[in-house]
DNA sequence: TTATCGATTCTCT
DNA sequence: GAGAATCGATAAA
């Protein structure tokens, strides 16, 4: 795997990251993941619907500058004032495209991500253990097991340390499925996008959650 | 098993 | 000042 796979529109490279084996190194140790759920986002400029989901909408600021960036960099964000999410930047630069990845199994330093997930839920409560699947499940809890922040990775160049990434083979094509974005409220018109993009039936791919905020926008009534 | 709700702070209007 | 690409505990069933 090289930087021009992340030359494409977002939308075009988030099923094909599915499967990818992401490394993640730092002082404490490594943590590796294998990428099983993703979503596509894109920004102003970008051919296509219009994003109203995506940071990077209507213009570039200070946060979503990285989604602008070279392709191949990892935009990280900070979402509802504590947990930080992992994009992969897509097309090329000055162009706002990007992979949100949302959940992960952890193939190798599972201890590790175990100790930084309890360190961030805090001393608030001591029962529930994780369960391994759930290790990287959903965006919080990716960037969590990984160690990643926005102060320490925004930015950074996924082809570098401590970044590492491993092109699947083979590759899981087969069984991808694709569906509407998690938590993503009032798109435009009501209508939303299938940029969700899971492998089928995996154990660590998180669970879809309705009526979370009321959707700007609902069915006509069949009755009255 | 499923649904509701509080936590917590940054970003943009 | 409102709302956000969420998580996890607790309540209800």
């Amino acid at each position: 795997m090289d930087r021009s796979f992340f030359f494409a529109h977002a939308l075009e490279v988030a099923p094909r990251v599915l499967g990818t084996l992401l490394t993640v190194d730092s002082p404490a140790g490594q943590v590796t993941l294998r990428i099983t759920e993703v979503e596509a986002y894109h920004g102003v400029g970008v051919p296509g619907p219009y994003d109203a989901g995506s940071h990077s909408k209507d213009r570039k600021t200070d946060r979503n500058a990285s989604m602008f960036g070279d392709p191949g960099h990892a935009y990280v964000y900070l979402n509802y004032g504590m947990h930080y999410a992992l994009n992969l930047v897509c097309s090329p630069s000055g162009i706002a495209s990007g992979v949100l990845v949302r959940s992960a199994e952890v193939v190798d330093g599972a201890d590790l991500a175990i100790t930084r997930r309890l360190e961030k839920r805090g001393s608030r409560s001591t029962a529930t253990p994780i369960a391994h699947a759930a290790l990287a499940k959903g965006p919080g809890n990716l960037a969590a097991a990984l160690g990643i922040t926005r102060e320490t990775h925004d930015g950074l160049d996924l082809f570098a340390a401590p970044f590492h990434l491993e092109f699947p083979s083979p590759a899981p094509t087969a069984s991808i499925m694709s569906g509407p974005r998690v938590g993503v409220a009032g798109h435009a018109g009501g209508t939303d996008f299938s940029w969700r993009f899971w492998l089928s039936g995996d154990p660590t791919v998180s669970a879809f959650r309705p009526g979370r905020g009321a959707p700007a926008w609902r069915p006509p009534s069949t009755s009255h």
